[in-house]
DNA sequence: GCGCTTTCTGAAAATGTTTCCATCCAGTGC
DNA sequence: GCACTGGATGGAAACATTTTCAGAAAGCGC
């Protein structure tokens, strides 16, 4: 009741109660906490047992505005259920944790309005890193929107970046870690091909999408290797899910459109199609073929499993955090934004039993 | 360079930077960002005009520590990458981010160690609610270290918020948001038994998870109920996951064990016994049934679609930071810590394709 | 025993906000 | 014209910590 704060008002103990407590200043009791000064043995004893006694911890607020404190990464992701972009957070989240750092999650459902809200929520923060996870779409805004993001989080010493999206164009102060989303697609394709597959229904995803297109171009070019011309006609865009595989499908066999093999755009994608060819009646492999991308734990517990494309989601989110932390420790250096900062991570084929080659018929 | 620093010193502005600029005072710019108190629309625009220019934000820290800030919500979940989980999470995020509150996630990978240090780091952060997810180990030492959470974070003006586990003993500052568990169990497994099942392999979980408990219990009572005996050999304990499932069934073929239906504790592990099973050569359900737990997107993409019990894990996250929000806006009112704070959520039994009566035969 | 170095400790400034309290100014009633 | 009211604004304290700077104690050589 005196005009300091009397000692044990129900809220936390503060550091001058434990400095009081223990007799000491509270620079003293600061130093034997952070440990980066040297006490004598006698004040840490006496400083530590008031500290276990009152059950204190330091307030991060404080200690973050007065220059310690723990550095925090903040992942922006769309839908934090989706299995593919769970490993990434997951691999960001881990080796975050292995620093002593700390993660904050948003989600962005979608929604460009969102994401800006979130950004500068962040910023508010005062985030190491924005971890932006996911396909983009391909608008012409979306270059200058996450340029903005780059230079303002740049500003305030943070720092932007993008995994699983293509690389921001020009000089723009961000990190891109990648996966060789084209190649993995080709070398999908190529695979359907070899075995003799020739009509094939695609599944890329939403046309906006830049996986999906990556997907598509990486397909597109397996055909032209293998000397096959490219129907059109033949390819679905639409979501991400389970349910547009299936219906892609259902169409597609409404319309009477032959074909050996799916090529999907995501496992999910192709879960979603072989249910709908078993619903038609027809078996997998044996009838038709199907293979996914992505490679999350679903495509080996389907039946047949499912051989797909391994995109090495935990790596690319470890990646991404060693990035910006070595980044912030090797000082201000270099921070021209050229190619140096746009790491990509090889995609490989996984082979399981959900291909074979076409059956032949009349 | 005089002695207070200088307007712009790299960092990012400050609200002196702003007042200066503007020429108004520190407190004014305050109000018009806060938009606690009525200021002059000229006054606004004043302001409005040079954050915009220094593309100011907030210092987040500063603000806590002087009392204003954001909420913050902590998921301490054990593994990020479980789909029933990610789902609990979710919720927890969209109904944080609907009242403008932020949510940090750790994860814990079953580690009490790794749990202790983040309950702590969170308590740092002066989170509004730790929400701790997840089945928990029925060791004797957890209700004392739950309980010492619990009050740990209570006196901190934080709350600590059990999802998915059962409740603490005694009189114990949390909330527990649960879902009927042995209820679930007893509807699935009556489930099968009035479709003629009478050999049924068990497949709980792991024995000490107190979800494995809660099933295992739940399909006991029917088997009881329908007066048929229960065999203790039927039961394989093990974790929740694709292999577990997969090798119980492998075993218990190789055994000879004989039965015509699995009870899965886990669609996870509902997939891996299906796949063990068509290994076999057995088909699903003519010769055999399987039912799962969980009711995650991977049941319903399963070929046949997997019968199995729906917990509403999402709204559960929702009901969880409900509680917190309600509690911290109702002011200190009552933390008896009685009843009141438990919630169960109702589960039920999802009817899929999964499930035949058992073949006749020899 | 005295001065010098070394090592630890304490006082106080600085961090960027919010909010309480005081002030000022314009309008209003008489 | 004067006191008064009420709403907008400014000054400064408070929030809990880190860190710099200065000072004290202790050890050591001569």
């Amino acid at each position: 009741m005196s005009q300091r704060k009397a000692s044990n008002d129900a809220g936390r103990a503060t550091i001058r109660d434990v400095a009081e407590r223990a007799g000491v200043s509270v620079a003293s009791v600061s130093r034997v906490l952070s440990g980066n000064y040297p006490v004598s043995e006698d004040l840490r004893r006496k400083v530590m047992k008031v500290v276990r006694d009152l059950d204190y911890v330091t307030n991060a607020h404080a200690r973050s505005l007065a220059g310690g404190g723990t550095p925090t990464v903040a992942i922006l992701i769309n839908n934090i259920t989706g299995a593919a972009f769970a490993h990434v957070a997951k691999g960001v989240e881990g080796a975050a944790t292995l620093r002593g750092w700390l993660s904050l999650v948003g989600t962005t459902g979608d929604d460009p309005e969102r994401e800006l809200a979130l950004v500068n929520l962040m910023r508010q923060q005062g985030v190491a890193a924005v971890v932006l996870l996911g396909g983009a779409y391909d608008y012409d805004e979306y270059q200058l929107r996450m340029a903005r993001f780059a230079r303002s989080l740049d500003a305030a010493g943070s720092h932007l970046v993008l995994v699983g999206r293509p690389p921001l164009e020009g000089d723009v102060p961000a990190t891109t870690v990648d996966y060789d989303n084209e190649g993995g697609a080709y070398a999908m394709a190529s695979h359907l091909l070899s075995a003799g597959h020739r009509k094939v229904l695609v599944l890329p995803g939403h046309a906006e999408l830049t996986t999906a297109q990556g997907r598509l171009k990486g397909a597109r070019r397996a055909f032209d290797a293998y000397g096959v011309p490219f129907d059109p006609g033949m390819v679905r865009h639409g979501p991400y899910d389970y349910e547009h595989g299936y219906e892609a499908v259902e169409e597609a066999l409404g319309q009477g459109l032959d074909f050996t093999a799916v090529l999907a755009g995501t496992d999910v994608v192709a879960a979603g199609a072989m249910q709908a060819l078993r619903a038609a009646g027809l078996r997998v492999p044996e009838d038709v073929s199907i293979v996914g991308y992505d490679d999350i734990p679903l495509a080996s517990q389907l039946t047949p499993q499912l051989t797909t494309v391994h995109v090495p989601y935990e790596e690319m989110g470890r990646v991404a955090l060693r990035a910006v932390a070595d980044r912030r420790e090797g000082g201000t250096g270099r921070r021209k934004g050229g190619d140096g900062d746009h790491l990509v991570l090889g995609t490989h084929v996984v082979v399981r039993n959900s291909v074979q080659p076409p059956a032949r018929r009349g």
